[in-house]
This record gives C-alpha cells, structure tokens and sequence, in this order.
DNA sequence: AGATCTATCGTTAGAAT
DNA sequence: TATTCTAACGATAGATC
C-alpha cells in the first residue's frame, strides 16, 4: 500500500486492456482463438451468475466456424435431462413423460445422425482433430458441457438429443409444479 | 477537468456499485426483475459483440421463473430461420429440407401445445399478463427476440418451433457448404 | 496451448427519475 | 416498471511465462 514512486512505468509488464473494433470480426485467426477462448469464460461466468442471483434456467448454444459446439445450461435443466438419461425407469412411471420420450425419440435419432454426417464431412476436410477439453471453470455451477461435435459419434453422441430433452422436460416439470405436482 | 474539493462528497448522487453475493439468489424479488433487466442487457451485448468479433453463431435461451421466455439468437441462425418460415417454396425445392420439416412438424406442434398449456396455467395463477416488450438495444445486432409466453398462442406460436429449425438448418446449411452446395 | 499479470476499458448497484 | 447517472467493481488485451 505504499506511494508507488514514478519510477514504477518503468516495472510495467504489461500495456493494460486496449480498445478493440467490436463492430468487425478480428482479422488474425490466432486473435480470433484467443479471444473468443477468454470471452467465453467470461460469458459463462455472466450467465452463471444472473441464473444463481435472478434464479432463471437457460441454455446456450454456440456454433464455431470450424465446428466445434460449445453448449452450456443451467443445473436445473442439466439436472432433469440427467434424470432422464441415467433413469429411464422414472420416465416409464410417468405418463405424460412417455408422450413426450416417444414423440421426441424418432426425429431425434434422425438429427444425431445428421450430426454424425457433419462430423464425418469435417474429418474428411481436415484429417486432425482436436480431443475433448473440458472447462469446468465456473465456481458454483455444476456442469459445463464444452464437446467437440467430432466426439459426438464416437463416445456419446447424444449431446444434442439430450439438450433438447432440457427444453421439453423442463416445460412438463414446470407443468408439474404448477398443476400441484 | 479541475480538482474535485473534499466535500464533493456532500454532491455524490450514489454510492457506486457495492458488492454482492453470486453464489446465491437476490431474495427481494423487485431487486432479482432489476438485476435481471439490466444483465440480461449486458449478456446481449457481450454475446452480440463475441459473435461479430470471432465470427461465431449462437443461440441463447432463458427462461425465467415466471415463465416469459427470452430468445436470442445470431443474425446468421435468424436470416436461415426467416427464410424457411417466409418462402416455404424454397424448402420444397430442397429434398433433405423436406425430410427435416416433415420428420419434425409433428412433435413441434406437440411442443408448442405444451407451451400453450404452460400459458393457460400461468393464466390461471396470475389473471394480467405484460405486453410484448421488445429489447432491440443490441447496436449492430439486427434481431432480438424477446417474447412472454403468453403471447405465444395469441399471436405467432412459432416462436420455439423457429428456434429449433434455427437448430436444424444452421446444421443443414453447413453440410451444404462443405458438400460444395 | 493455456495460465497469469495488470493497466485500462467495460459493466453494474444503488439512487433518482 | 424501465431507464439514467456515476462511483465502484469486474473483464480482458496484450505481454509474459
């Protein structure tokens, strides 16, 4: 806490935050990477934390020139859908839920597939690709899914049927819970 | 640009942002629709500006525990989801279109009669509802979707059916590209 | 390639409207 | 109820490891 002297720009490691053109895309592809790699975590963090202070669900989804999904949800709809995925049992007690599972089941096999399609086109493009990173950063939330779509069809490929099982089984619980359970 | 004499203090009309806790909700609810109100605006404008900046597509979905539902979406995803909904004869021409809009019309339609239930039951509990409300605020961000629920079954109950087209036609336009359209 | 540092720029809590 | 003002807090560009 003491006067620093004016000596101290001399110490300097660094030129501190600069502006940059938010109107246009940066041009260095290298840029773009570790740009887009900060701001992330810093979206997910915003987000996180207006789901905790303001108790609102969400989901995120975003879509990278080269491929890559990146998706990320609150627990609430992470929690149902893993529910569902590691628990049929509990769906097949539940009627409205075995509406909802064999209505969604066909055409989202048909999207995965589609999804195993473009993966297959992207390896064809470029014959390396990365492996799963996982960021798992976020302080107080629970679950980041952070996948590749090349991963998608060789470990498990249901990523985005089970983010659309969030969207609808987050609807039937708040169904649920507003018809008295 | 002159000194600031001591007592400026006595003109503070605030005391600057304080501090709170993220790592649990804000429990007076007019402070949660503030804090709500105004981060979700942040939250627009960094995803908004990390789209343009690093060449991203992205669709953000929130869901707030009243049930209003806010869409946000990138212009590419949007321009895609405008043009199937506004010229049908373009997907007609398409034959892997047709195979998507026919393998999913069904269980959207079931989809967006949830959402209408989920309406009527808010409808019961709370007897007013809000108007449409549009954010528009994003600089160079062409559309914001910012609808209740309400409004869904009132007006144009496609809201969610889009998005999800957004979804599976973003897909589609990739595998065009790399198929070399 | 990702983590850390830090000066600078951006966001927002509280008050007022 | 949403928006504006401003001090205070947070995010991040560029450098460095």
């Amino acid at each position: 806490m003491e006067n620093v002297p004016s000596n101290s720009r001399a110490n300097k490691r660094s030129k501190g935050r600069q502006r940059i053109p938010t109107d246009r895309r940066r041009e260095r592809e290298e840029d773009r990477q570790v740009t887009f790699s900060k701001r992330r975590s810093g979206l997910y963090k915003k987000i996180s934390e207006l789901s905790i202070v303001c108790a609102i669900d969400f989901i995120v989804m975003i879509l990278s020139p080269s491929g890559k999904l990146f998706s990320f949800s609150s627990p609430n709809m992470e929690l149902i859908a893993m529910k569902l995925l590691n628990n049929k049992k509990l769906n097949s007690n539940m009627d409205t839920n075995c509406l909802m599972e064999a209505s969604f089941r066909e055409n989202l096999a048909r999207l995965t597939s589609q999804l195993v399609e473009v993966e297959n086109l992207l390896d064809q493009e470029k014959e390396r690709e990365k492996k799963i990173e996982k960021m798992v950063k976020a302080r107080k939330m629970k679950s980041i899914i952070d996948t590749p779509v090349s991963d998608l069809s060789e470990g498990d490929a249901q990523m985005l049927e089970d983010w659309l099982k969030k969207i609808q089984n987050d609807l039937h619980a708040r169904m649920n819970q507003l018809n008295g359970n």
